[in-house]
DNA sequence: TCCTCGATCTATCAGTGATAGAAAATCTAT
DNA sequence: ATAGATTTTCTATCACTGATAGATCGAGGA
């Protein structure tokens, strides 16, 4: 009883200020969207929210601060789109994995400036927020570890190819497909060398 | 006397508005390093270059229009410092083009973000500056022609190879050059892939 | 029922890009 | 050399931005 009388006659502040937070960073990505990440005007998103500007400041401390619960939000969104356990052989889990990066990607211009590009000057994200990031970062290390990955040089590599192909596919095909199709190419193309370069010297290669 | 005549009272005061517009661009680019891409104000540019800010409008139609100009001067320095001939076989040409597009990228971020990331709202380079940009990308694929590269496919998958080394390299060791020194292990993954498929369907790749 | 404190408001600030129109500087031609 | 024309720069101002101060309102707990 007492207990669980603290917790209920806390909660309903709290709930209704957590739901309209979430209204909140989800108009805000609706803005930026539509206007560009930076060009986000805290009088349009209050509007959105039937508030006037300065009563937003209840929900956030700065302007950059509603950018660390976007960006928190995106890494979660990527979480939870990359995360799905995926059937069959090591080799088809990563490119699935994979392709699912990629499409993630495409899927939202100002999602990907947000997590991957520093784009807003002076924005970096909290120490809370970037715990996310690392968290993707160790499940994409275990999906290579999968596949016998594990050399620092060899993941540098794997991140560079897994990040042009998003980049490419958003910044020369938005909402197409055509770098998202070579995801299987790319990651046999990868999975070779790495045989290749353990098959070790014979003659080309490392110097 | 009459056509050099003309062409010497018309030349001085275009020659210094021409070199005044080269000294506000390169403010810029120093403005944009300091307190980023987006974050340049024009009043501060004014006073570095002994102007009030709306006499910059005499060199620029509008802010996106400054963004242009420096979009084309970032492309020229791209050219610039891509084009040089590289003595040595195709392929070695190849890794050394690549090494020194990883490293334009990693030199200077805000450069970067402006000529490969869409991060201005709503500026997009005018047809004028695009012509600069599609040159760099003909160079490109003159290089890639040299080692018989030619397919559409394989152009899109070499283009992600260069952009992702590029942007990780920036994104996670700016300044470094834990990307740019996988550039040939990167081609040479890249020419064995091309080979491998040439070299047929021997059962797996193509589907 | 009172009263506390959280939520929202109005009013205002300095700074931004952009525009209008006056003043100053420079070149051209008589 | 001087008058006229043109270019360049200026001051003053606009609407808009993110941010802050302090008043007002309203729901929750005693």
């Amino acid at each position: 009883m007492a207990t669980s009388g603290e917790a209920i006659t806390v909660a309903p502040r709290q709930r209704r200020k957590d739901a309209k937070l979430a209204t909140i960073v989800r108009e805000a990505w609706d803005l930026a969207r539509r206007d560009g990440l930076a060009a986000i005007s805290l009088r349009d998103l209050a509007a959105r929210v039937d508030l006037r500007q300065p009563s937003l400041y209840a929900y956030f401390e700065s302007k950059h601060d509603l950018y660390d619960l976007m960006f928190a939000d995106g890494y979660r969104q990527l979480l939870a789109a990359a995360a799905p356990e995926i059937a069959g052989d090591p080799r088809r889990r990563l490119v699935e994995f994979v392709r699912r990066l990629v499409q993630f990607s495409t899927e939202d211009l100002v999602r990907h400036q947000l997590l991957f590009q520093r784009t807003i000057p002076g924005f970096e994200p909290s120490p809370e927020s970037y715990r996310l990031a690392v968290e993707f970062y160790d499940l994409a290390r275990s999906r290579l570890a999968e596949v016998g990955v594990t050399a620092p040089d060899d993941i540098d590599v794997f991140s560079a190819l897994v990040s042009g192909l998003g980049h490419q596919q958003i910044a020369n095909d938005p909402g197409g497909d055509r770098w998202v199709r070579q995801s299987e190419r790319v990651v046999d193309m990868f999975l070779a060398d790495v045989d290749r370069r353990r098959g070790a010297n014979d003659g080309r290669g490392t110097t």
